[in-house]
DNA sequence: TTGCAGGGGTCAA
DNA sequence: TTGACCCCTGCA
Protein backbone atom coordinates (compact mmCIF):
# COMPACT_ATOMS: atom_id res chain seq x y z
CA UNK A 1 0.00 0.00 0.00
CA UNK A 2 1.53 3.40 -0.38
CA UNK A 3 1.62 6.10 1.84
CA UNK A 4 -0.71 8.86 0.40
CA UNK A 5 -3.66 5.99 0.14
CA UNK A 6 -3.66 5.41 3.53
CA UNK A 7 -3.23 9.03 4.38
CA UNK A 8 -6.58 9.32 3.21
CA UNK A 9 -8.09 7.30 5.76
CA UNK A 10 -10.05 8.92 8.57
CA UNK A 11 -10.37 6.75 11.67
CA UNK A 12 -10.62 9.32 14.64
CA UNK A 13 -13.98 9.50 16.33
CA UNK A 14 -15.14 12.54 18.16
CA UNK A 15 -14.27 11.13 21.61
CA UNK A 16 -17.59 12.77 23.34
CA UNK A 17 -19.64 10.11 20.98
CA UNK A 18 -17.65 7.41 22.79
CA UNK A 19 -18.35 8.59 26.12
CA UNK A 20 -22.26 8.68 25.29
CA UNK A 21 -21.75 4.83 24.56
CA UNK A 22 -22.66 2.62 27.04
CA UNK A 23 -19.59 1.90 29.19
CA UNK A 24 -19.04 -1.56 30.23
CA UNK A 25 -16.96 -1.21 33.48
CA UNK A 26 -15.65 -4.79 34.13
CA UNK A 27 -13.42 -4.26 36.71
CA UNK A 28 -14.29 -5.01 40.68
CA UNK A 29 -12.65 -2.57 43.68
CA UNK A 30 -11.88 -4.40 46.75
CA UNK A 31 -10.50 -3.01 49.78
CA UNK A 32 -7.46 -4.74 51.18
CA UNK A 33 -5.24 -4.00 54.40
CA UNK A 34 -3.89 -0.44 53.63
CA UNK A 35 -4.67 -0.41 49.86
CA UNK A 36 -7.25 -1.96 47.08
CA UNK A 37 -7.06 -4.36 44.35
CA UNK A 38 -8.98 -3.48 41.28
CA UNK A 39 -9.68 -7.08 40.08
CA UNK A 40 -10.28 -8.00 36.12
CA UNK A 41 -8.93 -4.65 34.94
CA UNK A 42 -8.56 -4.09 30.65
CA UNK A 43 -6.18 -2.52 29.09
CA UNK A 44 -3.82 -1.15 31.04
CA UNK A 45 0.21 -1.86 31.72
CA UNK A 46 1.63 -0.06 34.16
CA UNK A 47 5.01 -0.10 32.30
CA UNK A 48 3.08 1.20 29.10
CA UNK A 49 1.17 3.82 30.91
CA UNK A 50 4.65 5.02 33.07
CA UNK A 51 6.90 5.06 30.40
CA UNK A 52 5.21 6.20 27.58
CA UNK A 53 6.32 10.26 28.30
CA UNK A 54 3.03 11.15 30.04
CA UNK A 55 4.58 11.66 33.41
CA UNK A 56 7.55 12.13 35.51
CA UNK A 57 7.10 10.70 38.77
CA UNK A 58 6.41 7.06 38.72
CA UNK A 59 9.66 5.27 39.73
CA UNK A 60 9.79 1.17 38.52
CA UNK A 61 11.34 -0.78 41.75
CA UNK A 62 13.50 -3.86 41.98
CA UNK A 63 10.33 -6.11 42.37
CA UNK A 64 8.74 -4.62 39.16
CA UNK A 65 6.22 -2.18 41.06
CA UNK A 66 5.89 1.27 40.90
CA UNK A 67 5.98 3.96 43.40
CA UNK A 68 4.80 7.46 42.69
CA UNK A 69 4.15 10.51 43.95
CA UNK A 70 0.76 12.06 42.85
CA UNK A 71 -2.13 14.12 43.94
CA UNK A 72 -0.10 15.22 46.98
CA UNK A 73 -0.50 11.26 47.85
CA UNK A 74 2.60 8.43 47.35
CA UNK A 75 1.56 5.10 46.35
CA UNK A 76 3.07 1.62 45.55
CA UNK A 77 0.83 0.09 42.21
CA UNK A 78 1.38 -3.98 41.28
CA UNK A 79 0.07 -5.31 38.46
CA UNK A 80 -0.22 -9.08 37.65
CA UNK A 81 -1.65 -8.47 34.13
CA UNK A 82 -5.04 -8.96 35.37
CA UNK A 83 -5.37 -7.08 38.59
CA UNK A 84 -4.09 -3.65 39.57
CA UNK A 85 -3.07 -3.49 43.26
CA UNK A 86 -2.99 -0.29 44.88
CA UNK A 87 -0.90 0.21 48.08
CA UNK A 88 -1.17 2.96 50.50
CA UNK A 89 -4.66 4.36 49.78
CA UNK A 90 -8.42 3.43 50.06
CA UNK A 91 -11.55 3.22 48.60
CA UNK A 92 -12.77 6.36 49.23
CA UNK A 93 -9.09 7.68 47.87
CA UNK A 94 -10.31 5.77 44.66
CA UNK A 95 -13.77 6.96 43.87
CA UNK A 96 -11.98 10.74 44.32
CA UNK A 97 -8.88 10.52 42.87
CA UNK A 98 -7.14 7.19 41.39
CA UNK A 99 -10.51 6.38 39.05
CA UNK A 100 -10.18 9.46 37.49
CA UNK A 101 -6.60 9.92 37.75
CA UNK A 102 -5.74 6.44 35.51
CA UNK A 103 -9.21 6.98 32.91
CA UNK A 104 -10.71 3.79 34.32
CA UNK A 105 -14.00 4.81 33.36
CA UNK A 106 -13.08 5.11 29.39
CA UNK A 107 -13.33 2.82 27.00
CA UNK A 108 -9.90 2.20 25.25
CA UNK A 109 -10.97 -1.53 24.02
CA UNK A 110 -13.38 0.97 21.36
CA UNK A 111 -10.58 3.41 21.19
CA UNK A 112 -7.74 1.12 20.12
CA UNK A 113 -10.64 -1.02 18.11
CA UNK A 114 -11.16 2.69 16.18
CA UNK A 115 -7.47 3.63 15.65
CA UNK A 116 -6.09 0.00 14.66
CA UNK A 117 -7.68 0.91 11.30
CA UNK A 118 -4.39 2.54 10.30
CA UNK A 119 -1.74 -0.34 9.94
CA UNK A 120 0.96 1.74 11.70
CA UNK A 121 -0.94 2.06 14.73
CA UNK A 122 -2.27 -0.90 15.09
CA UNK A 123 1.43 -2.36 15.27
CA UNK A 124 2.18 0.52 18.17
CA UNK A 125 -0.85 -0.58 19.81
CA UNK A 126 0.09 -4.20 20.21
CA UNK A 127 3.00 -2.84 21.14
CA UNK A 128 2.19 -0.58 23.83
CA UNK A 129 -1.58 -1.62 24.58
CA UNK A 130 -1.52 -1.03 28.11
CA UNK A 131 -1.40 2.82 27.64
CA UNK A 132 -3.78 4.94 29.58
CA UNK A 133 -4.11 8.78 29.93
CA UNK A 134 -3.53 10.22 32.77
CA UNK A 135 -5.50 12.65 34.32
CA UNK A 136 -2.66 14.90 36.77
CA UNK A 137 -2.98 17.75 38.01
CA UNK A 138 -2.82 20.97 35.74
CA UNK A 139 -0.31 22.95 37.56
CA UNK A 140 1.93 19.92 37.31
CA UNK A 141 1.71 19.37 34.13
CA UNK A 142 2.26 22.99 33.29
CA UNK A 143 5.54 22.99 35.02
CA UNK A 144 6.88 19.84 34.40
CA UNK A 145 6.68 20.31 30.63
CA UNK A 146 8.15 23.54 30.84
CA UNK A 147 11.01 22.01 32.28
CA UNK A 148 10.89 19.60 29.83
CA UNK A 149 11.83 21.90 26.78
CA UNK A 150 15.16 20.68 24.90
CA UNK A 151 15.99 18.45 27.75
CA UNK A 152 16.68 14.88 28.51
CA UNK A 153 13.92 12.69 30.55
CA UNK A 154 16.51 11.67 33.54
CA UNK A 155 17.18 15.15 33.87
CA UNK A 156 13.80 16.48 33.91
CA UNK A 157 13.07 13.68 36.76
CA UNK A 158 16.10 14.98 38.81
CA UNK A 159 15.17 18.65 38.39
CA UNK A 160 11.27 17.66 39.37
CA UNK A 161 12.48 15.60 42.36
CA UNK A 162 14.99 18.48 43.59
CA UNK A 163 11.96 21.21 43.47
CA UNK A 164 9.23 19.26 45.14
CA UNK A 165 11.97 18.08 47.94
CA UNK A 166 12.54 22.17 48.21
CA UNK A 167 8.76 23.42 48.24
CA UNK A 168 6.52 20.18 48.48
CA UNK A 169 5.11 18.41 51.54
CA UNK A 170 6.94 15.47 52.98
CA UNK A 171 5.21 12.43 52.42
CA UNK A 172 6.44 9.11 54.43
CA UNK A 173 5.96 5.31 52.61
CA UNK A 174 7.40 2.46 53.92
CA UNK A 175 10.04 4.67 55.69
CA UNK A 176 10.80 6.58 52.78
CA UNK A 177 10.63 10.20 52.49
CA UNK A 178 8.76 11.48 49.17
CA UNK A 179 7.46 14.82 48.49
CA UNK A 180 4.56 16.06 46.99
CA UNK A 181 4.49 18.43 44.00
CA UNK A 182 4.52 21.91 45.13
CA UNK A 183 1.83 24.20 45.74
CA UNK A 184 2.21 27.28 42.36
CA UNK A 185 2.36 29.91 45.12
CA UNK A 186 5.70 28.24 46.73
CA UNK A 187 7.15 29.24 43.59
CA UNK A 188 5.22 32.54 42.90
CA UNK A 189 6.84 33.87 46.14
CA UNK A 190 10.30 32.24 45.97
CA UNK A 191 12.70 33.93 43.80
CA UNK A 192 15.31 33.06 40.85
CA UNK A 193 18.02 32.20 43.08
CA UNK A 194 16.05 29.68 44.99
CA UNK A 195 14.62 28.02 42.01
CA UNK A 196 17.89 27.70 40.56
CA UNK A 197 18.75 25.23 42.96
CA UNK A 198 16.96 23.08 41.36
CA UNK A 199 19.73 23.51 38.37
CA UNK A 200 16.71 23.52 35.72
CA UNK A 201 19.00 26.68 33.92
CA UNK A 202 17.17 28.92 31.71
CA UNK A 203 13.72 27.38 31.88
CA UNK A 204 14.21 28.49 36.17
CA UNK A 205 12.92 31.73 35.00
CA UNK A 206 9.80 30.35 33.12
CA UNK A 207 8.91 28.81 35.65
CA UNK A 208 8.82 31.55 38.37
CA UNK A 209 7.36 33.98 35.98
CA UNK A 210 4.76 31.23 34.93
CA UNK A 211 3.73 30.64 38.57
CA UNK A 212 3.58 34.51 39.15
CA UNK A 213 1.10 34.89 35.86
CA UNK A 214 -0.91 31.93 37.65
CA UNK A 215 -1.17 32.93 41.28
CA UNK A 216 -1.52 36.73 39.48
CA UNK A 217 -4.39 35.60 37.09
CA UNK A 218 -5.85 32.47 38.04
CA UNK A 219 -7.11 30.18 34.93
CA UNK A 220 -10.47 28.90 34.21
CA UNK A 221 -9.58 25.45 33.38
CA UNK A 222 -13.36 24.50 32.48
CA UNK A 223 -13.64 27.17 30.26
CA UNK A 224 -10.21 26.24 28.67
CA UNK A 225 -11.77 22.57 27.75
CA UNK A 226 -14.67 23.80 26.06
CA UNK A 227 -12.65 26.03 23.95
CA UNK A 228 -11.59 25.10 20.62
CA UNK A 229 -8.18 23.39 20.70
CA UNK A 230 -6.98 26.10 18.19
CA UNK A 231 -7.88 28.80 21.24
CA UNK A 232 -7.40 26.46 24.37
CA UNK A 233 -3.39 26.40 22.73
CA UNK A 234 -2.44 29.91 22.48
CA UNK A 235 -4.21 30.57 25.91
CA UNK A 236 -1.51 27.87 27.51
CA UNK A 237 1.12 29.76 25.12
CA UNK A 238 0.21 33.40 27.03
CA UNK A 239 2.28 31.86 29.81
CA UNK A 240 6.24 32.05 29.72
CA UNK A 241 8.43 29.26 28.46
CA UNK A 242 5.10 27.46 27.12
CA UNK A 243 5.16 27.16 23.01
CA UNK A 244 3.17 24.93 21.02
CA UNK A 245 4.59 21.87 22.08
CA UNK A 246 4.50 22.06 25.56
CA UNK A 247 0.84 23.40 25.22
CA UNK A 248 -0.34 20.27 23.48
CA UNK A 249 1.51 17.86 26.18
CA UNK A 250 -0.21 19.90 29.29
CA UNK A 251 -4.03 20.25 27.59
CA UNK A 252 -3.68 16.56 26.83
CA UNK A 253 -2.22 15.29 30.36
CA UNK A 254 -4.40 17.11 32.55
CA UNK A 255 -7.73 15.66 31.06
CA UNK A 256 -8.46 19.19 29.08
CA UNK A 257 -7.92 18.45 25.06
CA UNK A 258 -7.76 14.78 24.00
CA UNK A 259 -7.53 16.31 20.35
CA UNK A 260 -4.00 17.42 20.30
CA UNK A 261 -1.02 16.18 19.19
CA UNK A 262 2.02 16.86 20.82
CA UNK A 263 4.91 16.45 18.19
CA UNK A 264 8.43 16.46 19.17
CA UNK A 265 11.55 14.59 18.03
CA UNK A 266 10.29 10.87 18.18
CA UNK A 267 6.55 11.69 16.76
CA UNK A 268 8.83 13.80 13.69
CA UNK A 269 10.23 10.57 13.47
CA UNK A 270 7.50 8.15 13.55
CA UNK A 271 5.80 10.95 10.94
CA UNK A 272 9.03 10.78 9.25
CA UNK A 273 9.64 7.21 8.95
CA UNK A 274 6.33 5.60 9.24
CA UNK A 275 3.84 7.67 7.42
CA UNK A 276 5.16 10.67 5.07
CA UNK A 277 8.83 9.42 4.00
CA UNK A 278 10.19 12.42 4.16
CA UNK A 279 10.34 15.43 6.68
CA UNK A 280 7.39 16.92 7.05
CA UNK A 281 6.92 20.09 8.34
CA UNK A 282 5.20 21.07 11.67
CA UNK A 283 1.78 22.12 9.69
CA UNK A 284 1.26 19.31 7.61
CA UNK A 285 1.96 16.86 10.45
CA UNK A 286 -0.89 18.90 12.20
CA UNK A 287 -3.31 18.66 9.08
CA UNK A 288 -2.42 14.93 9.28
CA UNK A 289 -3.26 14.12 12.50
CA UNK A 290 -6.54 16.14 12.42
CA UNK A 291 -7.76 14.49 9.48
CA UNK A 292 -6.42 10.94 10.31
CA UNK A 293 -7.02 10.67 13.75
CA UNK A 294 -9.38 13.13 14.64
CA UNK A 295 -10.86 13.65 18.06
CA UNK A 296 -8.74 10.81 19.39
CA UNK A 297 -5.73 12.11 18.10
CA UNK A 298 -3.81 12.46 21.79
CA UNK A 299 -4.46 8.64 21.98
CA UNK A 300 -2.99 8.17 18.68
CA UNK A 301 0.10 10.36 19.95
CA UNK A 302 1.03 8.19 22.92
CA UNK A 303 1.05 4.91 21.14
CA UNK A 304 3.20 6.15 18.81
CA UNK A 305 5.38 8.01 21.07
CA UNK A 306 6.09 4.80 22.67
CA UNK A 307 6.27 2.77 19.79
CA UNK A 308 8.75 4.66 18.50
CA UNK A 309 11.21 5.20 21.52
CA UNK A 310 11.00 1.22 21.51
CA UNK A 311 11.55 0.75 17.83
CA UNK A 312 13.39 4.16 15.80
CA UNK A 313 16.62 5.43 15.98
C1' DT B 1 40.70 12.64 30.83
C1' DT B 2 38.84 16.02 27.81
C1' DG B 3 35.90 17.76 24.33
C1' DC B 4 31.83 17.79 21.82
C1' DA B 5 27.11 16.94 20.29
C1' DG B 6 22.54 16.95 21.34
C1' DG B 7 18.38 16.63 24.14
C1' DG B 8 10.21 15.25 24.56
C1' DG B 9 11.64 23.54 22.70
C1' DT B 10 11.11 28.39 23.46
C1' DC B 11 12.23 33.06 22.75
C1' DA B 12 13.67 37.09 20.43
C1' DA B 13 15.52 39.28 16.56
C1' DT C 1 13.37 31.42 9.98
C1' DT C 2 17.50 31.06 12.89
C1' DG C 3 20.64 31.01 16.60
C1' DA C 4 21.24 31.17 21.52
C1' DC C 5 20.04 29.36 25.72
C1' DC C 6 21.42 25.95 31.01
C1' DC C 7 23.07 21.92 32.15
C1' DC C 8 23.75 17.06 31.87
C1' DT C 9 24.84 12.75 29.64
C1' DG C 10 26.86 9.64 26.41
C1' DC C 11 30.47 8.76 23.56
C1' DA C 12 34.81 9.07 21.02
Amino acid sequence: MKKWEVSKMRIGEPVRNLKNEVQILNFTVKSIENGIIIENLQDFDPIHTFECGQCFRWNIQEDGSYIGVALGKVVKVLWNNKDLTIINTNIDEFNRLWIHYFDLNRDYTRIKEILAKDPVLKAAIDFGYGIRLLKQDFNESLISFIISSNNHIPRIKKIIETLSRQYGNELVFDGTRYYSFPAIESFAKSDIEQIGICKAGYRCEYILKTAQQLVQNGIDLAAVSKMDTYSARKSLMQFSGVGPKVADCVLLFSGLKYDVFPTDVWVRKVMKELYFGYEPKPHEIISFSDERFGDLAGFAQQYLFYYARSHLK
